[in-house]
DNA sequence: ATTCAGGCATACGGTAGCGTACGGACCTGG
DNA sequence: CCAGGTCCGTACGCTACCGTATGCCTGAAT
C-alpha cells in the first residue's frame, strides 16, 4: 500500500541547491550565464544530477522565475503594510531598503531578470506581474497619505522608476552619496 | 612616396554596415546576440568579410561602445544648450525626449549596454562617461535655473534615474501613459 | 540478503559559435 | 599586361554547451 507521505523530506534540498547557484549566476553574469554544465561545474557535480531533478535547462528558468515572483510579492506586500499615519515614514523605507547597497544582491537579481524579460515572454509576465502589485500598494500608501488616486499612481511608477534606474546607474557608489541627497530626493518622491 | 591622403574614402562604409547590424541586434537580443555569423547570416555575407574589418568579436564591441558614447555625448551636450530663462523648459523637454516612445530604439540600445556593463570593464567605463557628462549637463541646467549645487546634483540624478527605470519597466507602454501623469511627475522632478 | 528507487557519474552525438588559412575575384596604377 | 592591394568566400579545427543513454552506488523496505 502507498505510504500516505507523497512527497520525501529532502527532495527538494538538492533540486534548491542548483536553484540558489543558478539565482547567484544569474546576479553575476544574466540570464545567459545560467549554463547547466558551468553550474555543475561550480557545484562539483556533473549534468547527470541536474537532468534528474530538472527536464532540461528551461524548466531550471521557469522555477527561477516562480520563486523570484512569489519572494518579491511577498515582500512587497509586508513592507507595505503600515499603522495609519506612518504612510510617508513607510514609503521612505521602501525607497531606502530598495535603493541601498544593503540588498546589492536582490538588485542585481533585479537588473538580470529585467533585461531577460526583453527577450523572453516568461520572464516579461512575471516582471509584468510583480511591477503590477508593488505600484498598486505603492499607490494605496499614497492614498492613505492623502494624496489622490492620479498623484498616487504618477508617484509610485516614479518611486519605482527612480529606485531601479538608480540600481542602474550607479551600481554598488549608491552608498556613498551623502544621506542629505538621499533624503531630498525621497522628499520630492513623496511630497513628504 | 606614400600618397598623402592616409585614408581611404570608401574603407569605412562596409564596417559600418557590420556596426549598424551590430547594433541593431544589440538592442533587440543584448550583447550575447551579437555573434559574427548570426551577423554575417543576416547580412548575406560570411566570416571572411567580418574578419577583414575587424580583429576579432571584441573590436567589434570596443567599436560599437566608443560609437555609442561619442553619440551620446554629443547629444546631450546638443539638447542642454538653451537661451538663458528657458532651462526648465529645456528640462522637461530632456525629459520628454528621453522616456517617450519615439526613441524607443535608442532606449534600447541603452539599456542593453547598461546590462552589458554590468560584467564587462570597457562597457562600464562607457556608460560612467556618459553618465558623468549627462549628469554635469543637466546639474549645470538646475543651476541656472536657480537651484543649488546640492540641489541641482540631486535633482539630475532623480531625473535620469527616473528615466532609465521607467524604460526598463515600462518599455514601450510608456506612450499609453496619459500627458498629464508625464507632466505631473517632470514637474515634480524639476520643481518647475 | 534481495530488491528497488533515488541520486549521481560517464560517455556520446549533435549544434553553434570563434578564429585561422587560404584562395579567388576585382580594381587600380605603372 | 601584370603586380599588388581590397574585399570576400570556403573550408577547417577547436571549444562550449545541450540533451540522452546508461550504468554505478547507496540506503531503505521487505
Amino acid at each position: 500500500m502507498p505510504e500516505p507521505e507523497p512527497l520525501t523530506p529532502r527532495l527538494q534540498t538538492d533540486r534548491d541547491t542548483w536553484l540558489r547557484a543558478a539565482t547567484q549566476t544569474l546576479a553575476d553574469s544574466g540570464v545567459d550565464g545560467v549554463k547547466v554544465e558551468s553550474l555543475a561545474r561550480q557545484l562539483g557535480l556533473t549534468k547527470g544530477s541536474f537532468y534528474w531533478h530538472f527536464k532540461d535547462r528551461r524548466a531550471l528558468l521557469d522555477a527561477l522565475l516562480e520563486h523570484w515572483r512569489a519572494g518579491r510579492i511577498d515582500d512587497i506586500t509586508q513592507r507595505t503594510q503600515c499603522a495609519p499615519g506612518h504612510e510617508i515614514a513607510q514609503l521612505h523605507h521602501v525607497i531606502d531598503t530598495y535603493s541601498l547597497a544593503r540588498n546589492q544582491r536582490g538588485m542585481r537579481v533585479e537588473l538580470a531578470i529585467r533585461d531577460w524579460a526583453r527577450h523572453d515572454a516568461a520572464a516579461q509576465t512575471v516582471i509584468d506581474a510583480v511591477d503590477a502589485v508593488r505600484l498598486e500598494c505603492a499607490a494605496a500608501l499614497f492614498v492613505a497619505a492623502g494624496h489622490g488616486a492620479d498623484d498616487a499612481a504618477s508617484r509610485s511608477l516614479l518611486l519605482y522608476a527612480y529606485v531601479f534606474g538608480l540600481g542602474m546607474m550607479d551600481g554598488e557608489r549608491e552608498a556613498l552619496r551623502p544621506a542629505t541627497s538621499r533624503a531630498f530626493i525621497a522628499r520630492l518622491i513623496t511630497g513628504g
